[in-house]
DNA sequence: TCAGGGGCTGCAACCGGTTGCATGAAACAT
DNA sequence: ATGTTTCATGCAACCGGTTGCAGCCCCTGA
């Protein structure tokens, strides 16, 4: 068995509150004693058990993170920057997928809630309602959700898109499809309202589409038949599934239709055209989506909306637009 | 302040006890009284405290699961599985990140150590000797990775390699390049043992070359200057980089050089052309390790060793060996 | 010499549960 | 009527830490 601060005490002939107080307030020990007492904590391989501090601090010093899909490449980089940034702060980040189920989530939120300092809730997939009732048990972050009352990150898709399709009308592209994402999708509304409200475009909406290469693969036929000589996809795995669908009815991307993604995943870097793309700062909103937890720590409640600007990255999946286009 | 179990207890008329024997050990306590008690903590959202149970249970039900890097498209698959796979037996799933650093991932054990019941090690980057120390304090089940006294588990890839060079060699390709990994890979010198161990194949050994898109990319020169028609990559990043490289010297995959990859990502079943891959068994060796672990709470120390099989999928990415090869 | 004060340590209650043991009542057997 | 089980519940110690309070020692200043 793990030695325990009574084995420490025992050892080093002290009380353990002096032991206690040798790792959690150390200028409160005689530095003698202190020294002693390191030793022999050191000598038994002593660390304190951090789930029987937390039952009287309170504080557990981690943080829970909950995602959808973790095989959802757009997570990963928010993870790795939410980990290394609470790391610097002394917290660690516990990271648990929900499958992309509602209920799973709700009952991990349940789990963590005891075992962590607050929760980042990135893309939930819970109702609203469920959100705020559970909020009572633990502090939540939520990124890209809008949550009344709540610490929240959005990504700005809207100004993304606009900048896609701003993009797209400067190559020449007058006529431009939209691949919308799933029906309830917070990001495709944004998306499709900025593009909506943009002039000198013919807008086309195709979908809802599934979010994935499926998806893309699927609407091909629908794109080719609108007459659009660009597209804005929902996501990357959309537009790589679409570019492979145009490519098999003989359409080339991007000398006959320029095609744009959203998120620049990894995979589009590695697709032949390589993907334009919109990126979303994912790296920044981990950052401040741990900064935010911590903030409403200290100060109470003092819900604060934060909304990250994303921006372009051009590669090889647009061009000019062709002169004449088939259709 | 979220309700405890003395809450209940006093709102209901019994005694603590009876309320952790409510949720606990349902059995021992009168049907009428459990309901009573049950609606009481309803009520009041009881949730027992699980940091708490776990101080005098000494179980958590909590597994902590480690991996490198979790962008790596590798280790989702793998992870999924072994939370689905915890979930169905009550345990819970805590995934941390390394950022392939050692120094972090002792850090990691050591915190969760007291706040799970075992830790799941994937591919880790800490030398066997550490591990073994880490040990004393919290039970491991290993994943791609030999270390003595342990439960391991891992995948063949010794197998996948010869099956991936038959299928080479029965499309008639005779010379085959194995591009190997970094140079301490475990992995690499499986795959590269297999292949020398096989006869009927002239193999060239390309490498050490970076497990990456890039390493792929830099290799293209060397491989076309080898005069193989069959190349098999270290991963699929690397087969996706050097088909990328091949194709800029106009070199066309598989028209001329037939290329296999090793883990079988989605981003080459993205790729194009498709790629042909050994799919590792990561699903399968996530519920594995759970189940060893477990396994290992019941019944003591039994370590035991699997190893799974891999196999070959085979896409767009291989085909006949050209008549008469360039070289 | 003595009051006052600071530094260090011990005492004991507490965090939110679990569990071995004791107790009491009801049910059963004789 | 008495002894024996069985069932349900209460009691209290315990898990591994933290922390407010009190006490002790020693130094300082008047």
């Amino acid at each position: 068995m793990a030695a325990t601060i009574r084995d420490v005490a025992r050892a080093s002939g002290v009380h353990v509150s002096t032991v206690s107080r040798t790792f959690s307030a150390p200028h409160l020990v005689n530095a003698e004693t202190r020294n002693r007492v390191l030793a022999v904590a050191e000598d038994l391989g002593y660390r304190p058990n951090r789930a029987a501090r937390a039952l009287t601090t309170g504080r557990t010093h981690n943080i829970g993170l909950i995602v959808a899909d973790i095989s959802n490449p757009f997570f990963p980089p928010l993870i790795k920057a939410a980990q290394a940034h609470a790391r610097a702060r002394d917290y660690h980040v516990f990271v648990a997928d929900t499958d992309e189920d509602p209920q799973v989530e709700e009952e991990l939120i349940q789990t963590l809630a005891k075992q962590v300092d607050g929760v980042l809730l990135c893309s939930p997939r819970l109702s609203n309602r469920v959100i705020e009732r559970l909020h009572a048990e633990v502090p939540f972050v939520v990124v890209n959700r809008r949550v009344k009352g709540m610490p929240t990150i959005l990504m700005d898709v809207g100004q993304g898109a606009r900048l896609a399709i701003e993009h797209l009308t400067g190559l020449g592209h007058r006529r431009i499809a939209l691949l919308s994402g799933p029906s309830g999708s917070w990001t495709s509304g944004e998306m499709r309202a900025a593009a909506a409200a943009m002039d000198g475009v013919e807008l086309v909406i195709l979908g809802p589409n599934a979010p994935t290469e499926r998806g893309g693969l699927a609407v091909a036929e629908e794109v080719i038949a609108s007459g659009v000589t660009g597209v804005l996809a929902y996501n990357d795995l959309v537009a790589i599934g679409l570019i492979e669908g145009l490519y098999e009815r003989g359409v080339r991307v991007p000398d006959d239709i320029s095609v744009v993604g959203v998120d620049d995943i990894v995979a589009g870097r590695l697709n032949r055209p390589k993907l334009t793309s919109v990126a979303m700062p994912t790296a920044a909103a981990g950052r401040m989506a741990v900064d935010l937890l911590l903030q409403s720590f200290d100060e109470g409640a003092t819900p604060t909306l934060a909304t990250l600007d994303t921006h372009l990255v051009v590669r090889e999946s647009t061009d000019r637009a062709a002169l004449f286009p088939r259709g």
